[in-house]
DNA sequence: TCAAAACAAACAAACGTTTGTGTAAATATT
DNA sequence: AATATTTACACAAACGTTTGTTTGTTTTGA
């Protein structure tokens, strides 16, 4: 038998208070006398009574809920970003819905629609690889629901970002090869249409150019999701090419294992024949052997940071919001794979 | 200037409806005549009108969505098992919104409280390692709301569970080492004062007792947490031990990986010398090199079967609600680790 | 001692839905 | 043609809060 759950009306009834008396007295009104503050409170407790939070937010039309969309949750730079996210909005009282595009536009949009009749205060969006257009966000700026977009961002689309300097890192990690030696770099880059992939593929060259390095095309392999097997192609491409690299530069860090596994295999010693440096510092690069350096993405923090924006512009609704792009600074995590042994 | 939402009230004095006649056109009700309903849809839509899911939720006392704990997210484990589960809550119109316990009983308890005033229609929880007591949880029976626990579960709470047979798993991977020819079998053991990794060191012991090889508590080696470092003490310890196993069997593929790192560096053949199963299927293992056997301990498809149980409990909720254990098939998945090369 | 101020609580409306009931008009039944 | 039935809608209450306003009582100040 379910006993029904308890209300500020029943409190009222038991102890001949209006209702208004016992909601300012459960939140400390001064026109509510100490000692009836006090009580109420003591019957609450051993009435066992919780608030319930879909009234009160029908009343003050807020939710203290915030939407997460992102590709996909089992993506390990996902879910340690959502981490971080959950992590500061447990802490300021914020509850967390999280809806996973699949990288399908259809789905982003049909989320959009969820997420405006659930109302949320504000989103989180790291958008999925099928969206070049954000119209499907506009609505929300049109609602006063603050955006926050993070990692993968729209340039054309005015809303506060938070991102981490994808050139600066690929830059930073390709001199880190050039300062160890290496002269003839490759590249394993990410799908072009997507921004980050595409700073990266510039960091890289920029760095390259800085220290007058040929750029070669020819050193340059292109996958579309930068996945494992994929790794192996590029690499394979990169072992059987006219000119054979001594370091390569890997959009993310499944490429670059692919690419120390296949060179090893192939009888080249890693770092001293190739060196190599990954992106994203997944667990697996701190394993693998020999371990591999590659750039912090700085996963959590993003997470965080884009919690903490997000909620400071929904507390300050009234003020006028101006978007804000907050770069994360990345970390050139030094192991292995570029440490000569 | 934020355009204020349109509700229900708007487009009822817009058409000259009664706001109850909006409501029911818009659902559809056999007693509103067929050209209302379709105009009153047609204005909504012109409008933009999206319902707002807080009122309806206070009046039908139902907020179709659902609380998922978790220790942390960012486990690999974890964030496949949620995103079985956002998948099956979306496709049955349920929103997910998830808590992290980070394995600590008071923000467990406290998580609880805030599901509580959030009207969640049933959750989902995988126990804190600090939990040893569910009485947090009871509330939800007096309540009403369906719990579903599933892989860290207690055996003294009645509720629903969602496990995989851990013992029947260890017992298949050690009975696959014993079969290719292992006789002196190590284990590395998890926390035993959780079930599961308590059931996969009986499920060891059950293999070795059913082949006749000794169970020799020497070659059993335990961790607090499986993680990769601790691997790394407990496969030194094995190999430096007076017995020299040549097989183990780890709780996890993180320590099964310290494992296979550890003896090859000592100059050990894996798997000639030695073969390692693992245990979960991490994307680790077959990228690591020898790819690792391991149990795939199927934390999609868990997520997936506990939404899809819960969804049921909730909405058969007139009808007595039963209990109910679904286990899990896991698969032994053989890779080279434990393959004759 | 009396008005003014401060205190403590009640009243009532509102948030946007859903839903049981009531009621005219239209249609069907005889 | 009178009654019964159906159709299509309106009315109003309710869900559990929050909050502006009002009311009655006590305390303060001169």
């Amino acid at each position: 038998m379910a006993t029904s759950r308890i209300t500020i009306k029943d409190l009222a009834k038991r102890m001949n208070f209006s209702v208004s008396t016992i909601s300012r007295a459960l939140h400390d009104h001064p026109s509510i006398g100490k000692k009836t503050t006090r009580e109420v409170k003591k019957l609450a407790k051993e009435l066992g009574y919780f608030p319930n939070s879909v009234a009160s937010n029908l009343r003050r039309n807020k939710t203290t809920s915030i939407g997460v969309i992102v590709p996909r949750i089992d993506i390990h730079f996902h879910s340690l970003a959502i981490s971080g996210i959950e992590e500061v909005a447990y802490k300021s009282g914020y509850t967390v819905t999280i809806y996973q595009s699949r990288d399908s536009l259809e789905r982003e949009v049909s989320i959009t629609n969820i997420l405006q009749t659930n109302m949320v205060d504000g989103i989180i969006i790291c958008l999925g690889l099928e969206t070049k257009d954000c119209k499907h966000f506009t609505r929300f700026r049109e609602l006063s629901v603050p955006l926050v977009f993070y990692d993968r961002v729209s340039d054309d689309f005015e809303a506060s970002k938070v991102i981490i300097d994808d050139f600066e890192a690929a830059f930073k990690a390709t001199e880190h090869l050039i300062l160890r030696g290496c002269t003839k770099i490759a590249h394993i880059a990410g799908c072009q249409s997507m921004n980050i992939f595409k700073a990266r593929k510039e960091g890289y060259k920029a760095a390259l150019a800085k220290y007058n390095l040929e750029i070669n095309d020819s050193l340059i392999e292109y996958t579309t999701e930068l996945s494992y097997d994929e790794g192996v192609e590029c690499a394979k491409k990169l072992l059987s090419g006219k000119i054979r690299p001594d370091g390569i530069f890997c959009a993310n860090d499944y490429t670059a294992i692919s690419s120390i596994q296949v060179f090893a295999k192939a009888g080249f010693h890693v770092p001293n024949d190739i060196a190599v440096v990954g992106f994203s510092n997944y667990p697996i690069s701190k394993i693998i052997e020999p371990t591999l350096t590659t750039i912090d993405d700085q996963a959590f923090e993003m997470g965080q940071t884009a919690a903490k924006l997000l909620i400071r512009q929904i507390e300050e609704k009234d003020h006028v919001i101006a978007s804000e792009t907050i770069v994360i600074k990345t970390e050139l995590v030094i192991r292995d794979s570029t440490r000569t042994s």
